[in-house]
RNA sequence: GUCCCCGUAGCUCAGUGGACAGAGCAGUGGCCUCCUAAGCCGCGCGUCGCAGGUUCGACUCCUGCCGGGGACGCCA
């Protein structure tokens, strides 16, 4: 409806002189619904170059539309205010919509704004240092969704993951793993094995084994796998040469509980990603070396102190940037250039990063180098999120990766999972009535997890109330919109069983209630809520309008019952009911990653 | 010191330059012989951090200041 009264409006301004060139009309839902079902501001805009005032120019422009537009489509144009053009829809445009919805079905709320289109979406690329934690947790859950939001409006998507196994967080990371299972491996041979201290967590201090890297991992996860190592091993590893086994050890088994962990964060087989994109690469083919032999081409590259220096002073920063160290290693923004470069050569249309709030001072430097290699940078978003404050008991909880006081994700699914199903923590036993299986925690877990992570903006602090979250209670927002949908499947095998059924005619001039009106006006919204979402890469937008939906519904739900009423009525409402049921479930399921039960 | 994000109701946060600023929670008052009350209907709640500017119109854009967080490395 908004692509067609823009069409009319750009039609009747073609008549008009004095319309400024390239002119686009705004239309908008109007907060207050005495304001109409879509307003225009055009009048306003206009009066200053049409040398009229806004209402002179409103209600001409209302009359040439009055005569305009398709009265099945547009029951009336009035002007309003200090010169708004107020439309109102048509019960039989309301009656199509509907059925439109119903026939889409599962593809309701897709647009092709974009098709034939490709994009790459960056997310997760954490290195296998350790399993993924709260902060990994946002990242993960933004991309996913923003990639399910590309894919919604046309973009043919791919989901990429870039990680780097041979850097020095990696070798310090092995180093750690050798360092317990030498210990360990003393251990059983029951020779003293000599330690020394470090600080770990809120100032305590750590005992590790004397060759444990003074910033190595104090994870207990290293021990775990300096444990498999053994087992698997005994002691015959060489303990004085490299770190390599252990290393590629630590890689493997991280990497394996990480995919594992992102399967369990979302519906059917949680976030998958289609490729991993190993950053080594780009220095076994050579390609860093060609991107700064290309850099230093275009003459922004120069050699001081050892050290090549790329000069950003010259694309707006305060001082040029290493990108070579004297060591002769580079530093990671050459790679980071030469992988975006590498995104462009694959021919992607669009590229969105999703950076934690860290990086915020780094892309820049990528983007002006790509600038400089003849790519546009344009076709690269970043999408920054702020970080994750984790609140238990109304007390941030603090974590460091390398000091071990982080917590997991898959913690945090637990025990989000385990409370609301009233799974006893300790124990593991059920308390409630049922049998609980692990995947229903998961499942409950990660709805919930999920849900958190994208029911604010990216670019706002993030607190994630764990007392909040394990409510399984109306206080606990997801439930509002899992709970919607659980009541139309609820209403809709009632129905069934009381022989109400569904019409290939149904009579939906019948839905004339104020609320059922409603309902469907905000369903019909559902394709642009989800291509203003997309194109502001922010899901949020999707969880704030399925609460519109889902509120809308329950009103519609409090005034209008479909079991008992007259029969093409009670059909006409099965209709509504489902239709609202598909909006929920495609915002939910395939845009949010949020499951859509059937009974709770 | 420079840069980025945030500052909106008691709390957590929405709010595409528009018409009297919204939701949830918390507080408070009603509503289950009726398709799940995980719900519905009321009530109260605001110097939209402060001060300027642009605009017909600013919570929204610009500048400065104040407060909170983060980044500024030959770490990633």
């Amino acid at each position: 409806m908004k692509d067609y009264l823009a069409a009319r409006l750009r039609a009747v301004l073609s008549d008009l002189k004095g319309v400024p060139d390239g002119f686009e009309p705004e239309l908008e839902t109007p907060a207050a619904p005495e304001h109409g079902d879509l307003a225009t501001n055009t009048a306003l805009r206009l009066a200053g170059p049409l040398g009229d005032s806004p209402r002179a120019v409103a209600e001409d422009l209302a009359e040439r539309l009055r005569a305009d537009v398709d009265p099945e489509r547009v029951a009336s144009v009035e002007v309003a205010g200090p010169g708004f053009i107020n439309f109102r829809f048509a019960e039989m445009h309301l009656q199509r919509g509907l059925e439109e919805i119903l026939a889409a079905g599962s593809g309701y709320g897709r647009t092709d704004d974009h098709a034939g289109e490709t994009a790459l979406v960056e997310y997760v690329s954490a290195n296998p240092t350790g399993p993924l934690t709260v902060g990994h947790g946002r990242n993960a859950v933004l991309g996913d969704a923003i990639a399910n939001l590309l894919a919604h409006t046309g973009y043919d998507v791919t989901r990429e993951y870039y990680f780097n196994d041979a850097g020095r967080q990696m070798r310090v990371l092995g180093q750690s793993v050798k360092a317990r299972y030498e210990a360990l491996a003393a251990e059983t041979r029951g020779e003293p094995a000599p330690t020394k201290t470090l600080d770990g967590a809120e100032g305590e201090s750590v005992e590790v084994p004397a060759s444990f890297p003074d910033e190595g991992y104090q994870g207990a996860y290293v021990t775990d796998i300096a444990r498999a190592l053994f087992d698997e091993h005994g002691d015959a590893l060489p303990s004085e040469e490299g770190v390599e086994p252990f290393q590629k050890k630590a890689e493997e088994v991280l990497f394996a509980e990480i995919e594992q962990t992102l399967g369990r964060l979302g519906v059917d087989g949680g976030i998958r990603m289609d490729s991993f994109f190993n950053e080594q690469t780009l220095y076994d083919d050579g390609r860093v070396w060609e991107v700064l032999d290309a850099l230093r081409e275009a003459g922004y590259v120069y050699d001081e102190e050892g050290a090549t220096w790329m000069e950003t002073t010259r694309t707006g920063k305060e001082k040029d940037t290493v990108l070579v160290k004297s060591s002769g290693e580079p530093t990671y923004r050459l790679p980071d250039i030469a992988y975006h470069a590498d995104k462009f050569e694959r021919g992607f249309d669009r590229m969105v990063d999703v950076f934690g709030a860290d990086h915020i001072a780094t892309y820049p430097d990528v983007l002006s180098a790509l600038e400089i290699l003849g790519y546009d940078p344009g076709k690269v978003d970043v999408s920054i999120y702020q970080f994750v404050t984790l609140v238990r008991g109304g007390e941030p909880v603090k974590m460091s990766t390398r000091r071990a006081t982080y917590v997991t994700l898959d913690d945090l699914i637990d025990e989000v999972g385990r409370a609301v199903l009233r799974v006893d923590d300790a124990s593991g036993e059920d308390v409630s009535d049922e049998e609980i299986s692990d995947e229903e925690i998961t499942r409950a877990g990660a709805d919930i997890v999920r849900f958190f992570f994208l029911m604010r903006s990216p670019s706002s602090h993030l607190e994630f109330d764990l007392d909040l979250a394990k409510e399984a209670s109306d206080k606990n927002p997801v439930y509002y919109l899992q709970y919607a949908h659980t009541r139309i499947a609820s209403i809709l095998r009632k129905a069934d069983e009381v022989g109400v059924a569904f019409s290939d005619a149904p009579d939906l001039s019948l839905l004339t209630h104020e609320a059922e009106q409603a309902l469907i006006k905000e369903l019909l919204r559902f394709p642009d809520a989800v291509r203003q979402a997309a194109d502001a890469r922010e899901p949020h937008r999707v969880a704030t309008y399925l609460r519109d939906v889902a509120q809308a519904f329950t009103q519609f739900y409090a005034h209008c019952h479909i079991i008992g009423e007259e029969r093409d009525l009670a059909t006409a409402r099965m209709h509504l009911a489902k239709a609202t049921q598909v909006v929920l479930r495609n915002g939910l399921v395939d845009i949010l990653g949020i499951s859509a039960p059937e009974r709770m």
